[in-house]
RNA sequence: GCCGCGAUAGCUCAGUGGUAGAGCGCAUCCUUGGUAAGGCUGAGGUCCAGGGUUCGAAUCCCUGUCGUGGCACCA
């Protein structure tokens, strides 16, 4: 290389920019040519499974997907280092809708098309440099995957999990098909725009509802879960304690209602406040008496008409019919109650029938209110006068006394819900129940790109489960994706089959599982993915519960609360031993950006977009013509508002080290995270910045950290840093450990190599040492290559992590400021850990804060060991 | 309506009884042979508001305001 210029001294070649094009992809072949991620099970080492919510092969990478990855990578990575046993393995939840959407638009088939983007974004995936033993990905689309699947459900089939009955389906009149409720936009078929119909059809459920209470009293196990989440499943699943028990009808009982009109309460303290008796439109009851009157028949149609949007329904007027029957009264059979159809009764909660007390619930005093039936309060609230308290507009849900009540009089509202159930249960009329607001989980589908359901239909033997040995039931490979509707169920000749009992004809079934039914036991698969069985249940010992898993808010119900539900029930079957298949959860925030419109509101992408910052302003214009462009909110990234990065051009730009390091550094990672290109450029100035320390470092020394004064202050910052990182990973707290190494980086250029002493060359060793390895986690390229600068053995992603001496951490000196009545007024120097009476005769003998307390008598002195000293003076 | 979460520098966020911080941005200056750059120095904060507890509150408690997430005619 000859030099062009003469007239300045050169500088040396080694000074050359950081380029991530070539390090990088070299470090990731290492990796894979060494095998480094291979999870081995090794009962020698404690064992850490670090698991991402697998993505859906949607065919590109998304910024959501960066930050996900990034964020499980840096976990298994410092596992790695501390001496675990790490799998983090990798797959694809790949049935679902948008594969059929694409087939029918373009044309393709689900499968290729499904494959394709796998391959597409298992290599964006890969060039993320994430720590991944991929000899375990599959996906659950591979006939391996979900023939397992089926062979557990048919477990789950015979131990009486999986039923069929009639359910409600949205119906989609012009396209024939069912639709899934995200498919119904505003009531209408998302394709056809047609109204949608509700529509019963013979489902597959199982059987969740079994496992309520163990699904919701396990919740207090999971301590490692965000409290959000463990609330929102709990209100999911929607526990309540109540009562149950049976009106007798006032003359003779309509036929079938010979014991009665069962109602459910939460509040059977106030059965002496009760009005009427209300059921839901479709009560058996109801039907009963449309029967005989037209109008009550066009009554419940009134209802039925009902809009389904959640506006229609907040706002829909209480309306009633009065069915002219009437009840006694469980307490006292002289006082009778008229029983009426009301719209806002729920058939599927509860009994479909209540008792309305209006005067203590804010439903049941609108629909009063409306008809004219009487409001009798009977909890007395604090303060108030029973002779003239009065419910007006507003139902009393507070607290207070029970009276007009009888046996119930001046108790307060638990003791007398425990004395009317204990009432209740004592004359037989009912007993103390307890009900759920969830469902069980309908997992049929009537899709032709899902893992069948095992089973066929025989006009001898009905339904009957196929035995292991038919197993997989695999799809077709000539599926017809051209039209709507179930291509399983128009396939020509797939359904033909014979009977397993009979021998005889019989079809299969044509319905396919829902997608929640395939992630909701991956996890297990992981632990082997070659095993004849569903789960390889000494793996699964070893592995399982996953440690740390890690995904999107979104699925802090349904899939969290399937896949816990799953592994109960194959616990229970005796296929795993665990309960609980995710002992830590963590909940990652969106990745979100500003947006960006034209003046006529027309979204802009922000590669079309200028931002200009005039000292406290930013204003934005059209890159092509200047025209100003509007600012928006920021939000999460999605197509429909332009405002999403592509994570391969900023790889290109900036590389994946950068990308990794700025997701990582932005946000707390359980907040939203806005993305920037100024904070992206920025992380690439660090990466540079580090490169270039390392770059300027001369070979290490033999020599001793020898203990002149800059060299020991280094050494103290290097522990200190070790300490602060370790426990910032730990927290998931890695934006601010990511900020400590930038804060050590300034340290480390205020300490240069250039005329450094002997001794702070050792120290500088030292530190560069740590430092590779406590950035391998966020930036594992850079981290390789500084690595091999520091003559450190091996792959820094295979050294272990830095050790640090607690004693090295702390300060010998300290300075404690002095407040005197609260206010800063001086610092003084003390000995770390040196006693109060010591502490106080340094700062009293200090001039300056003596000057401060001219005139003052001191009242008092409290001194914070190795923190502060307050002197409290008038 | 019910249950949560948040509000700290221009922006994005740390800090959770004890000296108000980081990155980005901004300003000054230096370098212009690290150059689609690099470096030095600096300015910038009634810690949402009000009340309480305390020697001391951004931090704990209460009330409110604004923003935001989940559930919701669930008896």
């Amino acid at each position: 290389m000859v030099d062009r210029t003469s007239n300045s001294s050169p500088k040396p070649l080694t000074m050359a920019r950081y380029n991530p094009k070539d390090t990088e992809p070299r470090w990731r072949k290492a990796w894979a040519d060494a095998d480094a991620f291979r999870a081995v099970m090794d009962p020698g080492r404690p064992k850490y499974y670090v698991l991402e919510m697998f993505p859906y092969p949607s065919g590109r990478l998304h910024m959501g997907h960066v930050r996900n990855y990034a964020l499980g990578d840096v976990i298994a990575r410092f596992k790695r280092a501390r001496g675990f046993s790490v799998l983090h393995p990798m797959g694809w939840d790949a049935f679902g809708l948008p594969a059929e959407n694409a087939a029918m638009e373009r044309g393709v088939d689900p499968r290729g098309w499904t494959y394709d983007n796998i391959a597409r974004m298992r290599a964006e995936l890969k060039e993320l440099g994430l720590s991944i033993d991929w000899s375990r990905e599959f996906a659950t689309c591979d006939v391996e995957y979900y023939g397992k699947q089926q062979a557990w459900f048919l477990d789950l089939f015979a131990r009486g999990l999986v039923y069929r009955k009639e359910g409600v389906v949205n119906w989609d009149p012009v396209d024939q098909t069912v639709l899934a409720n995200e498919q119904v936009v505003d009531g209408r078929g998302w394709r056809s725009g047609a109204p949608v119909e509700k529509r019963r059809l013979n489902q597959w459920f199982l059987r969740i509802t079994d496992y309520a209470d163990q699904l919701t009293d396990d919740l207090q196990t999971l301590d490692r879960w965000p409290e959000k989440v463990r609330v929102m499943q709990e209100n999911w699943i929607g526990r309540s304690r109540g009562l149950k028990f049976a009106f007798a009808f006032a003359g003779s009982p309509p036929a079938g209602f010979e014991s009665g009109l069962e109602v459910y309460t939460t509040r059977p303290d106030t059965l002496f406040g009760a009005s009427f008796v209300g059921i839901a439109p479709d009560h058996p009851l109801a039907t009963q008496v449309a029967e005989g009157r037209p109008e009550a028949a066009a009554f419940i149609a009134l209802c039925k008409q009902g809009g389904a949007s959640q506006a229609e329904i907040d706002t829909a007027e209480k309306l009633g019919f009065d069915t002219g029957l009437i009840v006694q009264h469980p307490f006292d059979p002289d006082r009778t109650l008229p029983v009426w159809i009301a719209n806002f009764i729920l058939m599927d909660y509860g009994t479909g029938a209540i008792f309305g007390c209006p005067a203590h619930d804010q439903r049941d005093l609108d629909f009063v209110t409306k008809y004219g039936l009487p409001v009798i309060p009977v909890v007395l609230p604090p303060g108030e006068d029973a002779a003239t308290f009065q419910v007006g507009g507003e139902a009393y849900t507070g607290p207070g006394m029970i009276y007009h009540s009888d046996f119930l009089d001046g108790l307060d509202i638990e003791a007398a819900k425990a004395a009317a159930i204990a009432r209740i249960e004592a004359g037989k009329q009912g007993e103390g129940a307890t009900v759920y607001r969830l469902r069980d989980w309908g997992v049929a589908r009537q899709r032709g790109w899902g893992c069948p359901v095992p089973v066929v239909h025989c006009a001898t033997d009905g339904v009957v489960p196929l035995p292991k040995a038919a197993l997989p039931v695999a799809l077709p490979d000539d599926l017809d994706f051209g039209k709507p509707g179930n291509a399983l169920a128009r396939h020509p000749t797939w359904k033909h089959t014979t009977c397993p009992i009979c021998e005889g004809a019989a079809t299969r079934e044509t319905d396919t599982l829902d997608t929640f039914v395939d992630s909701s036991w991956y996890f297990a698969r992981f632990v082997d993915t070659q095993a004849d069985e569903a789960i390889n249940k000494a793996a699964a010992d070893y592995w399982l519960p996953v440690d740390q898993y890690i995904g999107g808010i979104e699925h802090a119900v349904l899939h969290l609360l399937y896949a816990r539900f799953v592994t109960k029930a194959l616990a229970d079957d005796g296929q795993l031993s665990v309960r609980e298949p995710f002992a830590g959860l963590f909940t990652q925030g969106m990745v979100t950006h500003e947006t960006y419109r034209r003046q006529s509101g027309e979204w802009l992408e922000p590669s079309q977009v200028e931002v200009i910052v005039e000292s406290k302003t930013r204003r934005a214009r059209l890159l092509e013509n200047g025209a100003d462009v509007v600012i928006g909110d920021v939000e999460k990234m999605s197509k429909s508002k332009k405002n999403t990065v592509a994570p391969e051009e900023i790889f290109t730009v900036y590389g994946v080290d950068a990308a990794r390091l700025f997701v990582l550094s932005d946000s707390p990672p359980e907040r939203d995270s806005q993305w920037s290109t100024a904070g992206v450029a920025g992380a690439w100035r660090f990466v540079n910045r580090v490169w270039e320390e390392f770059d300027s470092q001369p070979a290490p020394t033999a020599g001793d950290a020898a203990q002149d004064a800059p060299a020991l202050a280094l050494r103290r910052a290097t522990h200190r840093l070790i300490r602060q990182v370790t426990e910032a990973i730990e927290g998931f707290r890695f934006n601010s450990g990511i900020a400590r190494l930038y804060e050590f980086l300034n340290l480390l250029k205020a300490n240069p190599a250039a005329g450094a002493s002997p001794g702070l060359q050792a120290a500088r060793d030292e530190a560069l040492s740590a430092f590779a390895r406590l950035i391998a986690p966020f930036t594992p390229h850079l981290a390789e290559e500084c690595w091999v600068r520091v003559g450190g053995q091996g792959m820094v992603a295979l050294a272990p992590w830095p050790a640090f001496d607690a004693a090295l951490t702390e300060d010998a000196i300290r300075v404690l400021p002095v407040q005197v009545n609260g206010k800063r007024r001086g610092e003084i120097s003390a000995p770390a850990g040196a006693d109060p009476a010591e502490v106080e005769k340094i700062v009293l003998d200090d001039p300056e804060i003596a000057r401060r307390l001219e005139g003052l008598t001191i009242r008092k002195v409290i001194v914070v060991k190795d923190r502060i000293v307050n002197i409290v003076a008038a």
